[in-house]
DNA sequence: CGGCGCCTTGAAAAGAATCAAGTCTCGTGG
DNA sequence: CCACGAGACTTGATTCTTTTCAAGGCGCCG
């Protein structure tokens, strides 16, 4: 049913970092479980705390913010491959919550053995710092999105920041992906309204840049939409997987 | 002219956390020195590796990203206890730039003894992935803000945050503190126009919310402040000091 | 004195939000 | 088997927030 570190199906992808023996061992030792989130289930919530901690093996979701007044950001996208939990690990509690977009598989760790991590595993904590500090260069350049491009490129910039980063998971078929998020989902992560959200995906559609449709996203023009995105082309480092 | 660590006097503040005798002298080994920057110097550029990451120990700075077309993003502000260059320790560069606003003192550190700070002293190495995880927060709540409030809202969300964090530290004098920033670095922050954000200041003067002149900022009605800004009340806990 | 940087203010233009229907799909229950 | 309703996507018309354009003021320094 669940499965071994030895065999993790991520961990072989050239997104991701090669591991010794030993660490793989040890996240045997640390990974609990598996869980099976059904889509629409809410995975941690702001606010809270948790006792577990997890990464997504298989499907995808979203972290968001609820603002005093009702209205929703949503932070990013969880990917196969994405920590969960950092916040409610090292601090009392999360800032945003993460719901399953799509059913979803998550290794479960105690949030109690994370110190022990630390402790005896500074290599494995270094890798945390590392994910860490890469969700800080992913929000910052989300902020800037979000504070400087116009609604085109705001929506381009999602769009392609999603593609590029499935590809990388290998879960592109020729050039188009899954897409399990709602307009809405875009709208909110991108400050912008549903509606001028969906003219400007028509929009894009007309010019043959991209299609989105039945949860598929299809890049007709790479090259344009990331011109369109702003998009800054990451040396594609390998990151940790926890 | 060198600060001991022994006798820091931000680590004295309520808003840091305590530090054991052995962790200040190791803390005291690792940093290597002192700078003095100049108002308007760069202290770290975007897409620049450093051999040094730095706490600020006096004076203020800027946090920001320009972007392909040349627009800028202000991510955040550096206040005195916030360390500066994770991002080009633990990764190979920095995703923004740093720059004095006043007149900053730094301490300096080497990036290459980062490593021996997780071998040996994984309290340590915590407190730093507790600082990424905290930078982490706070650009999430900065994008919500840019993302969903409405230009007055932003401006007082920006103020508001400033002025709580500064007093965190304190800096402030009654209730005013100083705010050594443009109107145009507030407007890039936000992702506003400066003259839409000039002309939102206007009136948050005009309401009694808040005045600003002549680099201080004076909060008349911290409460009202508060609410515009859609503050969700912190739970005051310490954080690591660097 | 002149120029430069920053703040201020008014008017016009543009971009995005809101309002208001209407379509399509899909699952449910009569 | 079909009517029904919910949820998501579309589209047009209108409103309004925010940007852009333009110009003037003020303080400071060479």
């Amino acid at each position: 049913m669940s499965t071994d570190c030895n065999n993790c199906p991520l961990r072989k992808l050239d997104a991701f970092e090669e591991m010794s023996a030993s660490e793989v061992s040890f996240m045997e030792r640390f990974k609990t479980g598996e869980l099976e989130a059904q889509p629409g289930t809410e995975i941690m919530a702001q606010g809270q705390s948790s006792t577990h901690l997890f990464t997504c093996l298989r499907g995808m979701g979203l972290r968001y913010k609820t603002l005093a007044d009702g209205r929703r950001q949503v932070i990013g996208f969880v990917l196969p491959g994405d920590f969960i939990g950092l916040q409610a690990g090292v601090m009392s509690e999360m800032s945003h919550s993460v719901e399953a977009s799509t059913a979803m598989r998550l290794c479960t760790f105690n949030r109690s053995e994370l110190w022990t991590l630390f402790k005896s595993h500074p290599a494995r904590a270094y890798d945390l710092t590392r994910i860490a500090a890469t969700e800080e260069v992913f929000l910052g350049e989300a902020l800037a999105a979000v504070g400087q491009l116009d609604a085109r490129a705001k929506v381009s910039w999602a769009l392609h920041r999603f593609y590029t980063r499935l590809t990388a998971v290998k879960q592109q078929t020729g050039n188009t992906v899954p897409l399990p998020y709602r307009q809405q989902d875009l709208a909110d992560a991108m400050g912008l309204s549903l509606v001028h959200t969906n003219k400007t995906l028509a929009r894009l559609r007309e010019d043959q840049i991209v299609t989105l449709s039945e949860n598929q996203l299809t890049v007709h023009n790479p090259t344009r939409l990331a011109e369109l995105a702003q998009a800054e082309d990451a040396p594609n480092v390998k990151r940790p997987l926890i």
